[in-house]
DNA sequence: TAGATTGTTAATCGATTAACAATC
DNA sequence: TAGATTGTTAATCGATTAACAATC
């Protein structure tokens, strides 16, 4: 597989496309063009077969691509058939949702195991996950593969567990804290679920629609 | 304030400048220049700058920012200050988390009310919100005012609730189900959390780390 | 074969960065 | 005042779109 350097926009648009391929699958599909992937994507023909060529040439002239074997070559872009290992950090409200709901294995991951200081916690296991204390977190890491490290511990925790997990070598953070932990000199890979950041992009555009049907009304009422 | 078309990009990095500028207020920082906070938050001072000027004039030449008066003009920018109402749809292990965890009044925001089908659920209330039936929801949107519609219900009530919500006037959705809910022709403002397309661009990046590290070993093994 | 559609090169568009006059 | 730093205009860079030869 080629790897050239490729912007980040085109690294997010292809969860999208496997998305949309998985979809397509479960419909029956096997066969689809660049030109109806972008009706129902809402992109470019163009942008789409951009995207793919920074990876090779998946499609065929005359006839477009197959569904599942494009499917498979994403899935293998993003790393989905490498079974990367993660452990999840903080086993409080948002840590259990994940554990409960969030099914790491369809994305190719394997959760291993899971850490937090409540007593009632530790030695327990949960959907398979074993819970550990975060004082063994060290060494587990230093003894066991761990390729991503789930961070879902209070504001307050971000900074010294990040820190921590650092220093044991971890490379890789999936961070659920409102806590900017990318450091400008770090080159520990972090990607963030910001919720506010989220919700407060949404506010701004529904602001804006607000005031654009404020001022249509004001305008016709005048 | 002026309200003139602002790209995406800018709009994402709002919610950062937000979060970094309460930080600066927490040490208590009450000013600060563009090329410092480029430096604190790894972009050029040209870009802050740019990002700031499509608002508004905040600055001071010579002087920088007052850090306080930024921070409210991005929240009032942001919609902060307009006590949005929202709604959960699913209380589930992800909604539970956002009515236990996630301080949306922190945000601007109003959680008024929620909705499931659990028998159970319906008639409690939970942190002060009521749990109401997913029957009443048609209802409920129609006699009371709702901005945003926040939806944690599992993947396959995704489509039949969003039509539900947009069929009784709702125009905007945070959605936290990995389903596609943008419909190209669709006026319906819609904001996903979609943690499995998050957790693949990391796992991408992990890959293309972890081939890069093997590559320069292979060669130094030479 | 003829029609369709790719992969890629070139053109356009938009976003970021640099430069600088204005001014606190 | 002199130094600092803004807001904005111009230059650069990168991403998206269009065009088209190659070919299934």
């Amino acid at each position: 597989m080629k790897r050239v350097k490729v912007s980040n926009n085109v690294i997010r648009r292809l969860p999208r496309y496997l998305r949309k391929l998985d979809d397509l699958m479960a419909g029956g599909i096997s066969r689809i063009s660049s030109k109806e992937l972008g009706v129902q994507l809402g992109l470019t023909p163009s942008q789409i077969r951009q995207d793919f060529s920074c990876f090779g040439e998946f499609g065929q002239q005359g006839y477009g691509y197959n569904v599942p074997a494009l499917r498979e070559q994403i899935a293998s872009i993003l790393g989905m058939d490498r079974g990367f290992r993660a452990i999840l950090i903080g086993v409080g409200n948002i840590g259990h949702a994940l554990m409960d709901n969030f099914c790491f294995s369809d994305w190719g991951f394997h959760l291993a195991a899971a850490f937090d200081i409540k007593p009632e916690l530790i030695g327990t296991s949960f959907q398979g996950v074993p819970i550990l204390s975060m004082e063994e977190l060290g060494s587990y890491i230093r003894s066991n593969p761990v390729d991503v490290a789930v961070l879902a511990v209070p504001k307050e925790a971000a900074i010294p567990v990040t820190e921590l997990l650092t220093a044991s070598g971890i490379e890789a953070i999936w961070n659920f804290t409102n806590v900017e932990l990318t450091e400008p000199n770090s080159s520990t890979i972090v990607e963030n679920i910001h919720f506010s950041d989220s919700l407060l992009s949404l506010s701004y555009y529904v602001a804006e629609r607000k005031d654009e049907t404020a001022a249509k009304a004001a305008k016709a009422d005048k």
